[in-house]
DNA sequence: TCTGGGGTCCTAGGACCC
DNA sequence: TCTGGGGTCCTAGGACCC
């Protein structure tokens, strides 16, 4: 059997974490910017609000309605996810992280009947230690633990543990689902599906395999042999190496000057390198894109350079510079730039590097500056030191105006969603 | 006025090779 | 006028996830 634990709201859960008396109330977090919902309680999705509706529609239910609202404090969520994946990790050998907030379990071997209480044990450490309510699906597959998790949560009446491993009438329960609701089938596929007269989870599970790899392929033939109980999606429980690191923003303003759009790709790129080196690993190629708003009618210009590098590196300097040669070739003046970003791929392990042939000794220098940089931001939890060439404005910052106080315990130095501040050094004489 | 930021995998189509 | 048949590799773009 295969267990998914699935945090309910989890920002909204850790908000309320932080303050108790939001229990009840309708609560939810904002991206980035202010600019979508990204997580809401159950009364906010009572009111209608959808997933990644812009902040700005909503305001007058907000309003109206006295919703709590929170910028999103990715440091603290962060630390607390951690909290909940160390619990789990107690429950199965094999786990996978498979999102900051849900991880899947190898349950395989366990007898059924043990399984239920095990997870209700489960579910109530993490609530009694941590304070996150969680949902738990116990099926054959993937796919199916996600439809058993994703009932329970819809279901008020029910325990929080929805199973899927005996007695139960799983094709009843496929019948309640809808078809959008599974998981591997987005809008598009939903769509096609619906004119097929496929609107329940049921239905899928009974279409001809033959229309279903015509039309939606391996993925959806995957699904559907899912849904009837065969594994074909395993839990892997060994992080495997990142295949990309992008790094991006949209800004609080537009950027109309190039001065301040290289300040800001400086920055995306370094970032990016940062996490790569965290990861241990070396990468060959970059790629910078910029975009106007997407949603005006200003005068549209997005693009996007990549470049192939002499050798792979792990180094600030080199993909800051190569970030800003791309970032001048694909700049055009006269245009409101609204986002940016910086993109690495082609990444291997830096262990498995050819030996160098020539031992470069300036190569060291920086080298070495740059493990300071990282030592640095890594206890301060921030982006206290940087390139020179990220500049001290970041006036394309994003705006975060109701951001939470989490106590400093619970943050988590993390390379993802640090923020930024004014400090930045110089890494060595001249470092672009 | 105000619309996130990451990721993954798959497919189609072009370049190129024999 | 007729205009091979594979194969591989790469990239762009689409679809999905949270």
């Amino acid at each position: 059997m295969i267990g998914l634990v699935d945090c309910n709201n989890f920002y909204v859960s850790c908000e309320r974490k932080l303050d108790p008396s939001l229990e009840g109330r309708p609560v939810v977090v904002l991206s980035n910017n202010d600019g979508v919902v990204i997580s809401r309680s159950n009364e906010v999705k009572a009111l209608g609000v959808g997933m990644a509706a812009p902040a700005y529609k909503v305001r007058d239910i907000f309003q109206k309605h006295k919703v709590a609202i929170f910028s999103a404090n990715f440091n603290y969520y962060l630390a607390i996810a951690k909290k909940v994946m160390t619990i789990v990790h107690k429950y199965a050998s094999e786990v996978e992280e498979y999102s900051v907030d849900e991880a899947f379990m190898n349950l395989d071997g366990w007898e059924w009947k043990g399984l239920r209480p095990y997870m209700k044990q489960l579910r109530e450490e993490l609530r009694e230690e941590v304070g996150i309510p969680v949902s738990v699906g116990i099926a054959p597959t993937k796919t199916l633990a996600k439809v058993a998790s994703e009932l329970v949560k819809k279901d008020p009446k029910s325990d929080g543990v929805g199973d899927f491993s005996s007695g139960v009438d799983v094709d009843a329960k496929l019948r309640s689902l809808p078809v959008e609701d599974i998981w591997g089938i987005g809008r598009q596929l939903s769509t096609r599906l619906r004119e097929e007269r496929i609107i329940t989870a049921y239905d899928l599970k009974s279409a001809s395999e033959e229309w279903i790899y015509k039309n939606l392929h391996v993925n959806g033939l995957r699904t559907v042999y899912e849904l009837r109980g065969i594994r074909c999606i395993d839990v892997e429980s060994k992080r495997a190496v990142q295949k990309s690191i992008m790094r991006s923003r949209s800004f609080g303003r537009y950027i109309t000057t190039v001065d301040e759009l290289r300040e800001a790709v400086a920055f995306f790129a370094s970032a990016a390198a940062e996490a790569l080196r965290a990861d241990g690993c070396i990468a060959r190629r970059i790629g910078v894109f910029v975009m106007t708003n997407r949603f005006n009618d200003d005068p549209k210009y997005n693009n996007t350079m990549w470049r192939m590098l002499p050798e792979p590196t792990s180094s600030t300097q080199i993909f800051a510079r190569h970030a800003r040669e791309l970032l001048d070739t694909i700049w055009r003046e006269g245009y409101k730039y609204n986002k940016a970003g910086a993109m690495i791929t082609d990444i291997t392990l830096a262990k498995n590097r050819q030996p160098e042939l020539d031992h470069d000794e300036r190569l060291e220098r920086v080298t070495r500056a740059i493990e300071v940089v990282d030592t640095i931001n890594t206890k301060y939890k921030c982006s206290v030191a940087s390139l020179a060439s990220q500049g001290t404005n970041f006036a394309w910052q994003s705006k975060q105006e109701k951001l939470s106080k989490a106590p400093v315990e619970y943050i988590e130095p993390n390379l993802k969603f640090r923020f930024m501040t004014h400090v930045p050094i110089s890494a060595g004489k001249k470092v672009m």
